[in-house]
DNA sequence: GTAGGTGCAAAGAGTTTGCATACGC
DNA sequence: GCGTATGCAAACTCTTTGCACCTAC
C-alpha cells in the first residue's frame, strides 16, 4: 500500500511533512523521541518545524498509525509505527533498538485474571528490557 | 518496620514531608500523579511545596522506595510504592486503581527470548489495562 | 475554492534549580 | 554544629496554541 493510499484510508491529507515523518519512522529500528525524530527530519527538510512534528505524530496516533511509549526512568515519549498484529517488545536500554516479538506468552492468562478480579480487560503491554548484543559490556 | 527505620536503612533523614508522602502512597490503592499526590498532601500540610514532593519522590525513587510509571496516552508519570517481590499490574483505565498480581506468566519465556535474540535481559514490565467493577458501564 | 496543514512565535504545563532558612541527627 | 531538607520564586524543558499563509484535494 502506498503512503498516499495509507493516509487516505485514515482520512489524512498527503503532505510532504507527513510523508517524511512516516518515512523516517518506517526506516528506523529504534524507538525515537520527538527530538531524535526531529533531528533526522531536519536533515531531510531544514524548514520543517517542531510543531509540525508534534501535530503529525498526534494525527498519526489518533488514527492508530503510531504508538507512543515511555522508557523506564525517562520523561519523554518514544514513538514507533504501530504494528497491526499483537506484538511485544524487546527493548535495548542502551541504544533503544527494538525487536518485535511475535509470540505472546499471555494466552488465556489474561482471561483468567479478568474473571478472578472482575475486570474487563482492554489490552495489555509487555516490554522486556535488556542490552542488545552491541550494547553488552565485553 | 517503622517508617523511620525504613528511611534510615535507605540513608534518608526522617522529615515530616517525607513521612507524609510515604503515608499517602502507602494508604492508596491507586496510581497517583504528582498533582494527585500533591492535592492529598496539601490537605495534611497546606504549606508543603510542590518542589518538595518532586524532590521526595526522586529521593524515594533513587533508593528504590517508589516506582514511576506512565499510563497509556498520558504524559505525566504515576507513582506508587515499590513492591519487593516481582509483581505485575492490573490497572483500571477509568479510576487508576491498581491490583497487584503475584503471578508472572513469563517463567522461562524471557530466558528463551534472551537466547534467541542475544539479549541480556534486565527486567520486564507487564501491565494489563481494563475497567474495574465500579468503572464498567451498566 | 475550501478545509485542513504548516511555520513561526508566543503561551502553557510540568518539572527542576538557586538560594536563604529551618531542621534532623 | 554540620549537612541535608524545605519553601519560594525563578528558570528550564517539552509541548501546545494562535494566527497568517499555504497546499492537497
Amino acid at each position: 500500500m502506498s503512503v498516499t493510499k495509507l493516509f487516505q484510508a485514515n482520512g489524512l491529507k498527503t503532505t510532504p511533512a507527513r510523508k517524511k515523518v512516516y518515512e523516517v519512522l518506517s526506516k528506523t529500528q529504534y524507538l525515537l523521541s520527538v527530538d531524535e525524530l526531529y533531528l533526522q527530519l531536519v536533515k531531510l527538510d531544514p524548514k520543517l518545524s517542531i510543531s509540525t512534528v508534534y501535530r503529525t505524530l498526534e494525527s498519526f496516533r489518533q488514527v492508530g498509525l503510531v504508538e507512543a511509549n515511555q522508557l523506564p526512568g525517562e520523561a519523554v515519549l518514544y514513538y514507533e509505527l504501530s504494528h497491526e498484529d499483537h506484538a511485544h517488545h524487546l527493548i535495548c536500554s542502551g541504544c533503544h533498538k527494538v525487536i518485535h516479538l511475535d509470540e505472546c506468552p499471555l494466552h488465556g492468562y489474561d482471561e483468567k485474571i479478568a474473571k478472578t478480579h472482575h475486570f474487563t480487560i482492554q489490552h495489555h503491554q509487555l516490554d522486556i528490557y535488556g542490552l542488545c548484543e552491541s550494547c553488552q559490556p565485553a
